[in-house]
DNA sequence: ACCTGAACACCGTTCAAGT
DNA sequence: ACCTGAACACCGTTCAAGT
């Protein structure tokens, strides 16, 4: 009884993606919560045990759904300018809009934390990240904590941001329910308000944090070739 | 027979909140993911159905939970301060540091978006923030803009980076494990360091967000002295 | 008002069996 | 190598019944 009519036409495919871009589908229109393994399987037409052949566990699943979203924040991201700190900047954006596409998937974006080192996205992200706060003059400590900035901030804001969605509306109503000035009004009268106050305050931040990354590699440097060796 | 042996002891506090503390007990101890009700029925001596006659559902208990780390941030923040900056810097700390005394605690954060704004350590926080950051001369879409941001930027990285606890050092490891710079080395060698890289991080762009609130607010408060009506 | 016990519909995961 | 089907131990939640 052939039941798998995604997993028949897509033989050349690795199976694997396959059902990893079916799982990130499912989790777009249902939220993640609602992914449980027997609904996978019907959403490709396996039989739910089947996923044990691809996947280690439920866990695994997930941790390749954030890698497509990884990957997608990265061809976002596009031709890479040269400047270290426009790259950031293009490469933080790029992750940001990928999150922002996929908001459902977001709450699961801590997972990573633990397993998704080992994907080749977020090793290709992150070694961007990396290379272009050394070319902004960064080193030793100051490297780690600039670097450590920045990923809790592009990650941890989007996180929070995006976590509680698709409840944002009524959340900050309720959050901002005693404030009488009139911007909160507006800014809070629809998703679309809020979510452009979302991404102001997130971009703000954003180039507040990588000034001061250049700002602190520019000293380094100088302060570097002043005492060479 | 009487197997309510924290409820018996107990009487005068409120049941609800005695469950709450023994949840935030396990929680501590045994993850957010152990936290069964029929786990904190065992705990506390209840039937695990008996936590519906004080909760509506597991995710009230968790949100409970959370009310509990706010309150206690609170408490860390002490004798508030009169400058506004200040007291800023006291309730983000404050809240930090309770978060990461309950870093299992944390993964849960993301629910008090949907579900916490009506707790009332929540509110009082929530009320101290905003009426701190108008001292400060931040008014309107740029009160908005920058609560925004310094909501984001506590609660978001602070999420990210207890969330994954307690697996943190091995997944540093696997992150960095491209990096060659004896920093890195010195930093990944034990939890110590690499709770004291994130919390030196933590503060970095506590300090400058902070510093960017200060200084719109100076300029908006000028700005509306110059043409006041 | 508060707690118990049985029950329901689910879940992740394992494993022997099929091709 | 890949998939199925039955089974296991669990889970959140509901509800009638007890005091």
């Amino acid at each position: 009884m052939p039941r798998c009519y995604i997993l028949r036409v897509n033989q050349a495919a690795d199976t694997r993606e396959v059902i990893a871009a079916a799982a990130l589908e499912f989790i777009d229109e249902h939220g993640v919560n609602a992914l449980t393994l027997r609904a996978l399987g019907r959403a490709t037409g396996l039989h739910h045990t089947a996923m044990y052949r691809h996947f280690k566990d439920r866990n695994d699943v997930l941790t390749a759904v954030n890698a497509i979203v990884v990957k997608e924040g990265l061809s976002r991201a596009g031709e890479l300018p040269k400047e270290p700190r426009e790259r950031l900047l293009a490469l933080a954006r790029g992750l940001r809009s990928a999150m922002r596409d996929h908001p459902a998937v977001t709450l699961s974006h801590l997972l990573p934390i633990e397993s998704l080192a080992n994907s080749e996205p977020v090793a290709t992200m992150q070694s961007g990240i990396l290379a272009s706060l050394t070319e902004l003059g960064l080193a030793g400590s100051d490297l780690l904590v600039h670097h450590r900035l920045l990923e809790s901030y592009v990650l941890g804001a989007s996180v929070f941001d995006f976590g509680g969605a698709p409840a944002h509306l009524e959340t900050r109503r309720q959050r901002l329910r005693h404030v009488t000035d009139p911007a909160f009004e507006a800014a809070t009268r629809d998703e679309a308000s809020i979510d452009e106050l979302n991404e102001v305050a997130f971009d703000r931040g954003l180039v507040l944090i990588l000034d001061e990354c250049a700002r602190v590699g520019a000293l380094a440097r100088v302060d570097r070739s002043a005492r060479p060796g």
